[in-house]
DNA sequence: AAACTCGGTGAACAAGTGTTGTCCGAATTC
DNA sequence: GAATTCGGACAACACTTGTTCACCGAGTTT
């Protein structure tokens, strides 16, 4: 066993998850800020100094985080808009969505969302980046409805943001709910739906004013 | 000089607004989980063991500046609806005041979007508890306007919360805006205003469905 | 089979951390 | 005026922190 080059990185990228993953696990309780290298390793079950053989600093290892966070979200967008319906469906499948994807990347959405506003200035700007280019996609999906016909670009943004914000208040509140609590992501769920109705209605008479 | 009470009591509050001025200070650049409590004695020039005269702990020192920190937005409130007026006229009003105590207080509603979500699950409960009774206020004053009526309560809840989390955001995107910067700063408030418009919209049009 | 690459270890470093105890001196009370 | 309260300084404690170093051994290349 010897010419099966692979190997070797296989291990090294393996490790690299378990980084992350432990990082993951202990952003559950704290900020980026907050995060110890030694404490990263240590949950990882490694010695202090392995950690530079994936990332020179823990700010890097945030940065790649963020990356891979974004990665959920996409296949949340994509999800979204698989199918195009009448505004209520649209609005019922967007928030179930939601609340499936945000159930099943808990770490990564709580990440983003403590992120997005926290303490490490690299990061807090990846982050940034990241929700600006997720909501272009978004605004490009709505510039090609029909709702959006004799709309000016900056409205049309203005509508992507406002939606992309929505979202974040959205899963904010769902990470707050207790995992099994099935009850209370309803509720969740209900007043995300109702918002959603309600914004709509806003834009279904935009041009009228 | 001996018989006048109150001097030692005045030094101590002046001390522990020294040390809540160094924290704030110190939170600009990092979250409340990765504040020290040596480097925030030391930024208020004082010995370690001094702050535990005044917090039992860095948790603690938090919760004094949440609440801190609410005072400047109910300050907010009452006068953005110190006059009432034509729908358009308190849009532009309330995101006026918005960006004017926003300027003032930089650091308060810095602290608040960071640790809304922060790391820290007291000071992240707090800070819920303030917005949840700020919205309350705010639904009250929502529901006593005419155009709240036949609006169920829950209705007028969503509302309430759905300008809170406007405003957040708001708040948010003009703490992204460097200190001087009029224009990025009134292109915040044109969001800001357009974003609010539609919801009127919505609100206006919400019992026909 | 020999030479080399490289991810991981363990030890050591200086520097920083939260917390406690003792003591001082000014403000307060008696 | 004497006794007491109390905010603050100083020093020490046992740890934890980020970073570097030489070194090992399995994977890889020649």
């Amino acid at each position: 066993m010897g010419h099966t080059p692979g190997v070797r990185q296989a291990r090294k990228e393996q490790t690299r998850r378990a980084l992350m993953g432990a990082a993951l696990r202990l952003l559950e309780h704290q900020g980026l800020s907050g995060l110890g290298l030694r404490e990263v390793t240590r949950e990882a079950g490694m010695s202090p100094a392995a950690f530079y053989r994936h990332f020179p600093s823990v700010e890097e290892l945030g940065a790649a985080l963020v990356e891979e966070a974004f990665g959920s979200l996409h296949a949340m967008l994509r999800a979204t808009r698989a199918e195009q319906a009448g505004t209520d469906e649209v609005i019922r499948r967007s928030v179930e969505v939601t609340v499936r994807y945000v159930g099943l990347h808990r770490a990564h959405f709580r990440f983003l969302a403590r992120e997005r506003y926290g303490g490490v200035r690299a990061v807090r700007e990846a982050v940034a980046v990241g929700f600006r280019l997720f909501s272009d996609e978004l605004a490009a999906d709505l510039a090609a409805q029909p709702e959006s016909a004799g709309w000016a670009e900056a409205d049309v943004r203005m509508l992507a943001d406002l939606f992309v914000d929505l979202m974040v208040a959205t899963a904010a509140a769902l990470l707050e709910v207790p995992p099994g609590d099935r009850a209370a992501e309803e509720l969740v769920a209900d007043t995300a739906r109702r918002r959603l109705r309600l914004i709509s209605l806003g834009r279904r008479h935009w041009l009228e004013a």
